[in-house]
DNA sequence: CTCTTTTTCTTGCGTCAAGAAAGAAAACTT
DNA sequence: AAGTTTTCTTTCTTGACGCAAGAAAAAGAG
C-alpha cells in the first residue's frame, strides 16, 4: 500500500470559507498569507477559496496605501460592512428589542417595541413590526438584508426555529422562525438568548482568543452559555446551561423552580431582596438595593452589602463547580446585574478561588462585560452573520 | 457563480475509515449497505475505505453462511479478533494491574504487580515487567502487539504522554510513554484513568447509544470522565471532570482537598465512615461498612444506611448539578464503591429527580456498571485500538 | 535607470475524498 | 430458464487542497 498524504487541515470546503470569513472579522485587516498560516493552510487555497467571499460582497480588499517594506505588497483583507445588514432581536417577557448591524455585528440601528403581554402572538407580531421599523432606519446602502436572528430565552431548538418551552414567556411549543419568516420575508434564525451572547463574544468580545468559556448572566434568572472546544455546547436536547438549577446548598432557601438551594436561588436578584427585607431594608427593585448599597445610610449599606456579598459567594462557588467540571479558561458575566460587580465581585473573586480545585481551574479568568444594551440582540444578529456565512456559500 | 455542491458528511478520509471501525466494532457484524447508512456515505465510498482495513487485519469478512433472502447476499463485516492483540494497564497506588485484549477489547488474559511504593520509577518499572508477562500469557496467534494503553489517575497531557499531577500517586510531571516505549518497544497511549473508562463505555459499553454521558467513579475519591457530542472532553488543559470537588454545601465538611463541602467530602468513602464513626459504629474500611449496613445488627444497620443515604443524597446533588449544565444522557456508575449502590442508590435517584431541573435533565438515565475487575485496564486497552484504527493507517 | 532581491499572490497540476450512476454478482421467485 | 431484488463494485465527475513554479509589485543595489 503506498503511503497515503496527511492531510493537516480539517476544514473542507464551506467549512473553510466560514472559518477564513471570520479569521478576517476577529482578526481585523489580515493578508492572504496571513490567513493562509492562521488556518494551516498553503496560500493558494485561500486564494481559491475567496472569489465566493469576495463577490458576495461579505470581504473586500482594502485599498492598501501604507508602506508596506520591499516585495509585492499585500491585500489585506476585511469585513465589507456596507454591503449587507442584518436584524438582530431579543424577545423578552415585556419588551422586543432588536438592533440593525453590519456585517462586522456594528450596530446601525436600534429600537424597542413593548408588548402588553408576551403570548406568541403579541410577541411575534411586535418582532414583526419592530423589524420592519428598524429596516427603514437603516442606511440604504444596504444592498441586501440578509436575516432575522432572534434570541428567546428557553429552551430552543435552533435547527426547527421552534422555541420549545420557555418558563419566562409561558410558551411551549411556539414556532418562531415560521412566522416570522412569513411575516417579514427574511430568513430567520433563533437560538436561546445566551447562546447568542456566546456567538458574539466568541466572535466579537472576550471569547476571541479562548476555545472553551461560558457566558454567565446575572439578573433575576442566572443564564449560561458554553461555548467548549471551540463549539457552542447546546447538549444532548439543547438544555445545557442550566446554571441557575446547580444545588449548591441543602439547607438553602427556596428557589422557584421547587427546589433548595438552586444558585439562583441564592445569587439572583430575588435572593439580594429577600436578605434585604430580612435586614429591615426591603426594596422594591434590584436597582434600589443597588443604590442602597452604594449610597444608603450606614446600617443600609452594611446590610445591603451584605446581601450582595452573600450573592457573590454563592455565585463563586457556583461557577467554581462549574470550572472544576469544564475546565474553562474564561468565564464573562454579563445582563443586568453584572452592573452590581462592584458589589459581588470581591466576594465572588474570593470564593471561586477558594473553591477551585486545580491550577487550571484557578487560573479561570472572570470578565465582567460592561453594560451593553444591545448586546442581546447584537449577539442574534451574529447568529445570521454565523449561519450565512458558513452555510450560504453559492 | 455556480451553486457548489454541499458535502453531507464531515468525515474525511483517514476520519472516516475509523468511523468505519468504530462502526463495526460497536454495530457489530454488518454490511457495507448498512455501514453506508449509518455514516451517512454511499455504499460506494464504503467499498472504497474498506481495503486497508482489512489488508491490515483490523476488519475481516465473515463467512457468510445464514440465508439472508433474496438479493446478493451480504458480506458482513466484523472485527478480526486473532490478528492484532494489545495490552492495557492501570497504575494505582498500590499495584498495577493489566489485561491483553484482542481488537474488540475481549480480554485474553490478566495480571498484576503490586508495588511497595508508587514512585515514578518503581511504578513503571512494574508496569514495563507486567507487559512481558502478559504478553507471554497471551496466544501466539497473534501477529502483532499493537501498543500499550495505560491509565493514570490525575492530571495527564496524553499527547505528550505525561503525567503533569497525580495528587494519588504524588507524581509530578512524569513521563510515563517515554520510559515504558523504551522498555516495551511498544506505541504507548496515556491518559487519565477515568478517561480510559469513558473509551471503553463508549465503545463497548453503555455509552454505545448515546453521544453524551459521564463516567463517574465512586469510591475514595469522586472521578469523572465525559463524553461530549460524541468526543472526550477534557477541557482546555485536560483538567475537565474534576466533580469531586464541586461544592455542593457550605456546612459540610472538611474535604480532603482543604475546602469545605466538596462533593467528596459527602459522598466519598471517608465521608460514609465519618458518619459511621460519629454514630457509634466505626469501621475500618468501607467494604467493612457495607457488611455492617447490610448484615449488621438493627441499630449498626440503620447507622449505616443512614450514612449512605447521606453520601448517596450528596452524590445525586452533584450528578443533578452537571446533569443541568450539560444535559446529559446517561451517567454510568463504576468504581469500587458502585458494589454498594443498593445502600446508596435509592437516595441518589430520589435526589437526582429533585433537583435535575428540566425534564431533559430528569430524563437522564443511570447506569450502574457491574463491577467488572479489568474495567480500567480494558478502557486503557480500548485507547490504543482507537488510536491505531483512528491514526496508522496507511 | 536598469537589474536584483524579496515578499506576496496566482496558476497549473496531481491526489484524494466522496457522490452519482450504471453495471455485475448472487440469490430468490415465477 | 427468465425475471426480480438486493448488494456490492466500477467508473466518472466534482471539489478541496498541497505542491511547485511563475507572475506581480515594491525596495534596494549597482
Amino acid at each position: 500500500m503506498s503511503p497515503s498524504k496527511i492531510r493537516f487541515s480539517e476544514l473542507v470546503g464551506e467549512q473553510t470559507r466560514a472559518e477564513i470569513f471570520a479569521t478576517v472579522l476577529t482578526a481585523g485587516p489580515i493578508s492572504r498569507t496571513q490567513l493562509a498560516q492562521r488556518l494551516g493552510l498553503v496560500p493558494s487555497s485561500v486564494t481559491r477559496m475567496l472569489p465566493p467571499l469576495l463577490e458576495h460582497g461579505y470581504l473586500r480588499e482594502a485599498d492598501a496605501t501604507a508602506p508596506q517594506g520591499r516585495g509585492r505588497p499585500q491585500k489585506m483583507l476585511h469585513v465589507n460592512p456596507d454591503k449587507h445588514i442584518v436584524v438582530g432581536m431579543k424577545i423578552g417577557p415585556a419588551q422586543v428589542s432588536g438592533v440593525v448591524t453590519d456585517m462586522a455585528a456594528n450596530v446601525l440601528a436600534r429600537d424597542e417595541e413593548p408588548i402588553a403581554d408576551c403570548t406568541p402572538r403579541t410577541a411575534l407580531s411586535a418582532a414583526a413590526a419592530l423589524t420592519g421599523r428598524l429596516l427603514s432606519k437603516a442606511p440604504e446602502a444596504a444592498d441586501r438584508v440578509l436575516g432575522l436572528g432572534v434570541g428567546v430565552s428557553g429552551h430552543v431548538d435552533s435547527a426547527a426555529g421552534v422555541c420549545r418551552y420557555s418558563a419566562l414567556l409561558d410558551w411551549n411549543k411556539v414556532d418562531v422562525a415560521g412566522p416570522l419568516q412569513e411575516a417579514t420575508g427574511l430568513p430567520v434564525v433563533v437560538n436561546n438568548d445566551v447562546n447568542t451572547l456566546v456567538v458574539a463574544e466568541r466572535w466579537f468580545g472576550e471569547g476571541r482568543d479562548v476555545d472553551s468559556f461560558a457566558v454567565v448572566t446575572v439578573g433575576p434568572g442566572i443564564g449560561c452559555g458554553l461555548l467548549l472546544n471551540g463549539s457552542l455546547f447546546s447538549g444532548a436536547t439543547g438544555l445545557a446551561g442550566e446554571l441557575g438549577h446547580v444545588p449548591l446548598d441543602p439547607a438553602g432557601p427556596m428557589c422557584s423552580c421547587g427546589r433548595r438551594g438552586c444558585l439562583e436561588a441564592l445569587a439572583g436578584d430575588r435572593a439580594v431582596l429577600r436578605h434585604l427585607q430580612d435586614g429591615g431594608f426591603a426594596c422594591a427593585s434590584i436597582g434600589e438595593a443597588i443604590t442602597l448599597a452604594r449610597s444608603g445610610t450606614d446600617a443600609a449599606r452594611n446590610v445591603a452589602l451584605a446581601a450582595f456579598t452573600e450573592a457573590g459567594t454563592a455565585l463563586g462557588r457556583g461557577l467554581a463547580g462549574m470550572c472544576n467540571l469544564l475546565n474553562l479558561q474564561k468565564i464573562i458575566l454579563a445582563g443586568e446585574g453584572a452592573v452590581a460587580h462592584d458589589l459581588f465581585g470581591p466576594a465572588l473573586t474570593q470564593a471561586l478561588e477558594a473553591h477551585a480545585f486545580s491550577t487550571a481551574a484557578r487560573d479561570c479568568r472572570i470578565h465582567v462585560d460592561p453594560v451593553q444594551h444591545d448586546l442581546w440582540a447584537r449577539g442574534a444578529a451574529c447568529l445570521v452573520i454565523r449561519d450565512t456565512v458558513g452555510a450560504t456559500l453559492s
